[in-house]
RNA sequence: GGGCGAAUGGCGGAAUUGGUAGACGCGCACGACUCAAAAUCGUGUUUCGCAAGAAGUGAGAGUUCGAUUCUCUCUUCGCCCA
């Protein structure tokens, strides 16, 4: 083995160490330096580091690093987001607390992220279930209800009948509990409420600001929040005494003259009416099977409970159609009523169907006749309205939809409306591992704030977490408190953990403050994240959330004014690999299979036995397809690591593990490294001329790394690494030192540096290059080379090159080409037409036979 | 069903504003070193063709002197919502 290997065993943890000692990473507010706030996605302390994570980090390191080098003052912080499910499972499976496993995974986690040289903050490191952290997070809860922010209602929930407990969404499997296998009921509870519907229009026009988020993630957030056009419109009712009126909200009535029923949500006000009623009541426990989520309700089959009203088309005050309870209708959205117009809508055209009602086609598409009718399914394009009486011809939906909203609101029977999606955000859960929610009822359920003072509300240690139901509502010392004298019972929901995430990234500005949750200097200095970098399955709830959090925190709050928290949005792709299964179809891991060839795969153990290769996939424990981080930085080292996981793919996009990828980029950091000892060698002769072929070479590769560094075009800075050491490598065979060799060299490791930075320190430090470090500049003279390639085409066809000096003019260029005669062969039997002339590019000549 | 995006060699992927398609890496082939192998280094590698040359960025059309890039239709795949 060659003595000058690269050991990057020593190396690293030399630099690690460094860095630790010398608080490389410490960042404090400096009014005369501009900052730069890099924020990466908290990780959920599950257990061990993977892949995802070290593409994450990695992606933010090096734009924390490159912009350091760049004289920003860069704040680059790391935390936990501590609370959550998988805690309370694996504290029942393991017999631990909650806490003890989610520390002891916080202490490994953070020892193996140290391996990969990040260069966070480590001072600022905060844990969501810390009382240090969650203190602040109950104030907030408390502000927020001082505001109106906050409010209980009751909610249904997804119910475990066995388990007696709540299911969140993504455990409710095919409509069954995912542990007990039980059919899920729902079920009502009182709940506490975010109101972020109050934000809604600001939500979804301050999007437009944020014009460096990925527009994908601003059209699914505006999807989302689903602002719609239309109106409510009372109808009349019949053949009841007490309901005179029913109100609806329809974004489509321009199709009023298809009405055929109206139905309501079981939950409608006027089912106060059938309480008695035993089929309704069957009726409503039947929809109670019917999950919670707009997908399952999309997904059930359609059915109705008929009542004795009916309801009457406003428009002519003349059909009078039938009146149901359907288990499609939420009431959250509008009023819990709709109309149903089953020709142009689909749910609706289920509905008549199941039940016989008249399908009335109103819009025909534009180029069929007036004698249009829909048959096999409802039809929701565009058109012109038929069967409309003084409504038809109108162009649907432009004019059709407005004209109707103005008759209607002429004749006062209905109103024009915007509606929104988005619900109120719950954030109860009926769970022990979460903040618990800073609230008591006295015995007449009245609502009390638990008092400052004897904030925290800190969790009880020591509960039995194998229980059925909600630990905290059994612990009976934890749910009876006195304030004041008097004897309350706390609220045993605790928080959703978004609630945990929706503020993370302004404590970072100020972790160690204790009074209060940020303070206002450092908030109003580093805020807002100026990158934030995580996985796109966030898109969504996550950032609205904060969104919605720093309105309601700047709300009647003048120390908060700003509404946007993160000005800079990246969403990288997953970490992929290939998916492997035994002869009885068990997953296996990479490390159980063994290939000769790549193409046939046996298992490792008995080689006899055949493995089928599956898909590429996201890496994930149930499918065995990971690739542990810590032997891979075992083996190779972290500066290979990070050098592989940006070489593959651009960041935004999934990337595929390769283990010959990996050994590459180790082999790339070793032949460097020899390179390196060679120009250290070189640059100890004596200096000869200088070389501007060297110049150039260097200003432009570095000019190409700014641009891909700027863009996150991260694997083309890699390749351009490949073509620096292609570069440099011929340039040594010569054995000659240039003037200029040690000083673009120099440049050369410090744009390195972002992306394997101990290489790039130890390199600097062989190399003595004691002066500060910093980006090097770009001398703009040595970007345009004094000759330059045109290309010549004949009718658009690359049919020649000639090197010319650069800005030169075009007729010269033509006199060459004819003195050359390049392009005589293709003008013979030919005339010419004209030549087009793209400076220091091309020349085309147009020719006609 | 709706919205958004993508499609480039054997593979991952490059390509300023429309201007030399295939950078760079992997793999593969050949060569050097070696008794040999590994490692390392070098050369080559879109397809067809001995070559000259021709074709070529999912398919088909269009705009243009010129299209991977812009427009339309279609196919396939992915993501999100339903």
């Amino acid at each position: 083995m060659n003595e000058n290997r690269y050991n990057f065993k020593i190396i690293e943890q030399k630099w690690q160490k460094f860095w630790e000692e010398k608080k490389a990473f410490k960042s404090e507010v400096n009014n005369s330096k501009p900052k730069f706030y890099c924020l990466e996605m908290f990780p959920y302390p599950s257990g061990k580091i993977h892949m995802g994570h070290v593409r994450n980090y990695t992606i933010g390191d090096v734009l924390s690093r490159y912009k350091s080098l760049n004289g920003f003052n860069v704040l680059h912080p790391m935390g936990w987001d501590s609370f959550g499910m998988p805690a309370e499972n694996a504290a029942r499976q393991n017999n631990l607390s909650p806490k003890t496993w989610t520390e002891s995974n916080i202490d490994i986690m953070k020892s193996q992220l140290k391996l990969f040289g990040l260069s966070i903050d480590w001072e600022r490191e905060i844990s969501t279930c810390s009382p240090d952290y969650y203190k602040h997070q109950q104030k907030i809860f408390l502000d927020l209800y001082d505001k109106g922010l906050v409010y209980r209602k009751e909610s249904y929930v997804n119910w475990d009948p066995i388990d007696q407990t709540v299911l969140a969404n993504e455990q409710v499997i095919d409509g069954k509990g995912w542990r007990s296998g039980a059919i899920v009921e729902r079920k009502k509870l009182n709940q506490w409420f975010f109101k972020i519907s109050y934000f809604s229009e600001e939500l979804l026009s301050d999007l437009n600001s944020l014009n460096e988020w990925p527009e994908k993630v601003k059209i699914m957030q505006k999807n989302w929040i689903g602002k719609s056009f239309g109106c409510e419109i009372d109808f009349k009712i019949n053949g009841s005494e007490k309901i005179k009126t029913i109100k609806c909200y329809t974004t489509r009535p321009d199709t009023l003259f298809g009405f055929s029923f109206l139905a309501l949500s079981v939950d409608h006000p006027i089912s106060k009416y059938y309480e008695k009623d035993k089929n309704f009541q069957d009726f409503k426990k039947e929809c109670a099977k019917t999950g919670t989520t707009e997908e399952s309700i999309a997904q059930a089959s359609k059915i109705g409970f008929k009542t004795n009203l009916t309801a009457i088309n406003p428009l002519n005050e003349e059909n009078e159609v039938p009146v149901y309870f359907a288990n499609f209708v939420l009431m959250d959205y509008g009023f819990g009523a709709v109309f149903g117009c089953p020709a142009h809508d689909q749910r609706d055209y289920d509905f008549a169907k199941k039940y016989k009602l008249e399908i009335k086609t109103v819009v025909k598409p534009s180029d069929q006749n007036d004698n249009f009718v829909v048959e096999e399914e409802a039809y929701t394009g565009p058109g012109v309205l038929i069967n409309s009486n003084f409504l038809n011809g109108l162009k649907v939906p432009d004019e059709s939809i407005n004209k109707t909203i103005n008759f209607l609101e002429e004749r006062k029977i209905g109103k024009r409306k915007t509606n929104y999606r988005l619900k109120d955000w719950g954030i109860s859960r009926q769970r022990y591992w979460g903040c618990p929610i800073p609230i008591a009822y006295d015995q007449n359920n009245k609502i009390i704030k638990i008092p400052e003072n004897d904030l925290p509300v800190k969790l009880p240690e020591n509960v039995d977490i194998n229980i059925n139901g909600n630990p905290l509502d059994a612990n009976k010392d934890w749910k009876s408190i006195t304030i004041n004298g008097k004897m309350y019972t706390r609220e045993t929901d605790t928080l959703d953990t978004f609630v945990d995430s929706s503020w993370y990234f302004l404590r970072f500005c100020s972790a160690k403050e204790d009074t209060k949750p940020f303070n206002k200097s450092e908030l109003d200095y580093w805020m807002p994240v100026d990158q934030y970098i995580g996985g796109v399955e966030h898109a969504i709830l996550h950032l609205l959330y904060s969104r919605f959090f720093m309105r309601a925190l700047s709300l009647n709050n003048s120390e908060v004014k700003l509404k946007e928290p993160f000005k800079g949005l990246f969403t990288q792709g997953m970490v992929c690999h290939e998916t492997y299964r035994d002869e009885n179809d068990n997953w296996l891991n990479p490390d159980e299979v063994f290939s000769e060839d790549g193409k046939e795969f046996f298992e490792k153990n008995d080689r006899t036995k055949i493995v089928k290769v599956g898909p590429s996939e996201s890496m994930s424990k149930s499918k065995k397809n990971t690739i542990d981080p810590q032997n891979i930085i075992d083996q190779y080292g972290a500066d290979a690591v990070r050098f592989f996981i940006l070489a593959d793919s651009p960041p935004e996009k999934d990337i595929q593990w390769s283990d010959d990828g990996m050994i590459s980029a180790y082999k790339f950091i070793q032949k460097f490294w020899l390179l390196s000892e060679e120009i250290l060698k070189i640059t100890s002769y004596k200096e000869d001329e200088t070389n501007d072929n060297l110049e150039i070479f260097n200003n432009q590769i570095i000019n190409k790394i700014n641009n891909a560094l700027e863009k996150f075009r991260y694997n083309v800075i890699i390749a351009s690494y490949h073509e620096i050491y292609s570069y440099y490598k011929k340039l040594t065979e010569g054995k000659k030192n240039f003037k200029n060799l040690k000083k673009n060299f120099e440049k050369i490791i410090l744009v390195m540096l972002p992306v394997i930075p101990h290489f790039a320190h130890e390199c600097l430090e062989k190399f003595k290059f004691d002066k500060k470090t910093e980006w090097p500049k770009i001398d703009q003279n040595y970007l345009q080379e004094e000759f330059n390639e045109i290309v010549i085409q004949v009718n658009g066809k690359k049919r020649g090159l000639i090197s010319v000096k650069k800005e030169i003019k075009e007729d010269k260029i033509i006199s060459q080409i004819k003195e050359k005669k390049l392009i005589d062969k293709y003008l013979i039997n030919a005339k010419l037409i004209k030549t087009i002339y793209v400076k220091n590019r091309l020349i085309n000549y147009i020719v006609k036979q």
